[in-house]
DNA sequence: TTTAGGTCAT
């Protein structure tokens, strides 16, 4: 319709009329934005309005929205005449098609030319200087700014301010904002958006605050921002908003759904969320991600994986995003069927070859499927991968046991040009412990320190525990004083690890060091130092730190209350271990079988066995540690059928699958009992090998029972699994001893100097002989019980 | 011809 009214207007040769409507015909086109427009651009009207300029601008705008950037600077080469607003029009094409580098290129080609910029030339090019991060460029052009006493310029201000927080440099943005003279809705909104970038929370709301009182109205922008805010400081800030966006009347678009959707579903409140979300029909992809997104965080996979569907029922396909997600929620179900299927569905959407899916898919693979082929194999499919890929490939080959291969991937990803990032270093350093590979970890140090990389605390705590794990104390220590601050998590690895090794004291002589660092304990790290305590059956220490649970409200954790119940019991303090029991609020398993453990260990078979019904009555159920410890009480206790009983109760009763340390127990019930053959037929129709230990249990017993041949049969078989093991030489002599062959008794000993078994010992054979004759003389049990005390943790 | 907003991952 246009195209014919203007032909008429031409044939009738009213070229000044021409002029006029063409602009305004152009106007609303560009206004408009619908693609009848472009009919504009017929020959006809270029020849005869070749040399009008507000024509050729308006058209070139046109040109841009409707034929793309690179058309419109086909036009714009083509003008005749060109004058800011031109030039303008084609910066701001390149602009606004992400070409910042043309864009520059272009202002560049103004300024050469002569061409003075203007407020809106500055505001597009600084738009690109924040996106390409090109700082010296962008500090000439606030220069400019300056020059043409432009700074008052709000448009101009608010791209400063943003700029700027781009680049990281807050304090110079609101420096900027404070020059700022009647700052508009925009400025004080870009200007909360820097706080809300720099994860100043706290600053975001209260300029928020000001915004008010300086009577400048919020809207729909501002209220985005302030609840990305809110998501970090809790769900009655986000509240708080949320009721300010109606206060304020903002217009609850689709946009300031999403954010209210993520503001509730970071606070846990997913009904909210939901609620929100169907307030209005308008629902798009974003949204819809988000919902899904809201559902996973919330551990709603199934309701995440209907929301997908709904989704594509409601004719809004997934992207990247909602596919990454729905990916992401396999991954932690974890399911390798539905991981499978929505591979299958990426596949058909032709988004198999995006990186987020990619990497999706490798994590999904890794963490659902048994093998690393699978996520190894899509690895292989990603055309660029970046660092979360190879973050996400390495930290799952480590989870596979991989851990050498996991360096190899290390070498190969620095080798492609990707740098490490703190969770790529964070995963390669576990593999350093688990592989022992000093060399390895002083490499990745060295790369860490130059990078900087320490920084992060999460760089810093992995060394540390690095460290601690290939048991260089010290070095974890040296790296601990070069951190720039520590958190509890860098003295609760290093607690672990000392525990682990055995070296407790050292274990609870960082409670000074944290103390003077003004780190506090939390459960975990209490929980560590008790069980130091429990190791070292100190009272003392145990007491001070049960003290401090009660005070710090720590003791409300089932860790660290458990831990004291474990203490008390290894200290021998049963009455204590009770009560602290009876103070939980919800006594888990793991409590009972701390009071239970510490009755059987200190000879109270009976109460054992009593809080064994007590725990059943208050409704825990055992679980196979518990029978561990009943059996082995019955063992101690002289009750081989009720132990049997409790034994058989496991498959029959309970749906638990002994394990070999079950039939360890109950080969030492029967043994201790005199039923050898019971013993040894359990030993031949148990589901697994026997291991040493079972063979010593029944070599010792054979002491007891003064049977020689099978205690014979027994060494032999020990002695086949482990030749080097002196002590199947030493429960030989026992057994001899005991059995008046004191000659075979001296011989055995003989053997284990012969072949110099006592190179694995601190020990020297006189000791060793004296130690035998201890055995001797009634205090035998101690050398098997050492290895076969029970310990649960 | 110019300025501010929402969904993902290791």
């Amino acid at each position: 319709m246009i195209s014919q009214s203007v032909s008429k207007i031409v044939n009738r040769s009213e070229i000044h009329r021409l002029e006029e409507i063409c602009f305004r015909v152009i106007k609303l086109c560009n206004s408009k934005f619908f693609k009848e427009g472009v009919c504009i651009h017929s020959p006809v009207i270029k020849l005869c309005l070749h040399d009008h300029l507000y024509v050729n601008n308006s058209l070139l705008s046109l040109y841009s929205k409707c034929y793309g950037v690179e058309n419109a600077r086909q036009f714009f080469d083509e003008m005749p005449h060109r004058d800011v607003v031109s030039w303008t029009g084609v910066v701001s094409a390149y602009v606004n098609s992400g070409n910042h580098e043309d864009a520059l290129e272009m202002f560049n080609f103004m300024m050469v030319s002569g061409q003075y910029p203007n407020e809106f030339t500055l505001s597009s090019v600084l738009r690109s200087c924040s996106a390409l991060g090109e700082f010296d460029y962008g500090a000439r052009i606030q220069s400019l700014v300056i020059k043409h006493g432009l700074m008052s310029n709000p448009v101009l201000g608010s791209a400063l301010i943003d700029m700027y927080s781009k680049w990281g440099f807050t304090e110079e943005a609101y420096k900027l904002f404070g020059y700022m003279e009647n700052g508009d809705t925009i400025s004080w909104t870009t200007m909360i958006s820097s706080f809300v970038q720099a994860r100043k929370w706290g600053q975001a709301l209260q300029l928020y605050i000001c915004m008010i009182k300086a009577g400048v109205h919020p809207n729909e922008f501002t209220f985005v921002k302030l609840l990305a805010a809110s998501c970090f400081l809790g769900l009655n800030y986000g509240k708080l908003v949320h009721g300010h966006t109606i206060v304020w009347g903002a217009k609850l678009n689709v946009v300031l759904k999403t954010a209210l959707v993520d503001m509730y579903s970071k606070c846990q409140r997913m009904e909210d969320a939901i609620k929100v979300s169907n307030l209005t029909r308008e629902h798009d992809v974003m949204l819809w991600t988000a919902i899904i997104s809201g559902f996973v965080q919330n551990s709603k996979f199934r309701e995440a994986v209907a929301a997908f569907h709904q989704m594509e029922v409601s004719g809004i396909a997934p992207n990247n995003f909602a596919y990454s997600i729905i990916l992401n929620a396999c991954s932690s179900i974890p399911s390798l069927d539905l991981g499978k299927q929505i591979h299958s569905r990426a596949i058909i959407v032709r988004l198999e070859d995006d990186v987020s899916v990619g990497n999706a898919l490798v994590d999904m693979y890794m963490k659902c499927s048994d093998m690393v082929e699978y996520g190894l194999r899509v690895f292989r499919g990603i055309h660029s991968p970046n660092v979360i890929s190879w973050t996400s490939l390495i930290a799952g080959v480590i989870e596979h046991g991989f851990d050498r291969e996991a360096f190899h991937f290390f070498t190969e990803m620095q080798a492609a040009g990707v740098q490490p990032n703190s969770l790529t270093l964070y995963s390669i350093l576990r593999a350093c412990s688990t592989l022992k590979s000093a060399s390895q970890l002083y490499k990745l140090h060295g790369y860490i320190v130059k990078t900087k990389a320490d920084k992060d605390i999460l760089v810093g705590n992995a060394l540390v525990d690095a460290y601690a794990g290939l048991g260089m104390i010290d070095n974890s220590w040296h790296v601990i004083s070069t951190m720039s601050h520590r958190d509890v998590i860098t003295y609760t690895s290093l607690a672990t690890r000392l525990n682990q090794m055995g070296y407790h004291e050292m274990a609870l002589n960082i409670i000074p060091r944290m103390y003077n660092d003004n780190v506090k304990m939390d459960g975990f790290s209490l929980s560590s130092f008790i069980s130091a305590s429990a190791a070292l059956a100190s009272t003392e220490t145990g007491k001070l730190l049960h003290c401090h649970s009660v005070k710090s409200g720590l003791c409300r954790w089932n860790s660290v209350s458990n831990g004291l119940i474990d203490l008390y019991g290894k200290c021998g303090c049963l009455t204590d271990a009770r009560r602290t029991l009876q103070e939980i609020t919800e006594p888990d398993v793991v409590s009972w079988n701390g009071l239970i453990s510490g009755l059987v260990s200190n000879g109270y078979i009976s109460s054992a066995l009593s809080a064994f019904d007590d725990m059943r009555l208050t409704g825990i159920k055992p679980d196979s540690v518990t029978f561990l410890l009943v059996v082995f009480a019955c063992s101690r206790g002289g009750l081989p059928d009720l132990g049997l009983e409790y034994f058989w109760s496991m498959t029959k009763l309970h749906d638990i699958e002994p394990q070999l340390d079950h039939y360890v127990r109950l080969v030492d019930l029967l043994g201790r009992a005199s039923r050898l053959e019971e013993a040894m037929e359990v030993i031949e129709t148990m589901p697994f090998k026997p291991n040493a230990l079972i063979y010593k249990i029944i070599l010792g017993a054979c002491k007891i029972h003064k049977n020689v041949p099978l205690g014979e049969d027994m060494a032999r078989r020990g002695l086949e699994l482990d030749p080097s093991d002196p002590q199947f030489y030493l429960l030989l002599a026992r057994l001899y001893d005991n059995t008046g062959r004191s000659d075979l008794a001296e011989r055995t000993c003989q053997a284990i100097r012969e072949r110099g078994l006592m190179k694995n010992t601190d020990k020297s054979p006189m000791e060793f002989k004296t130690k035998v004759h201890q055995f001797v003389a009634g205090h035998d049990e101690n050398e098997v019980e050492e290895e076969n005390r029970f310990s649960y943790n």
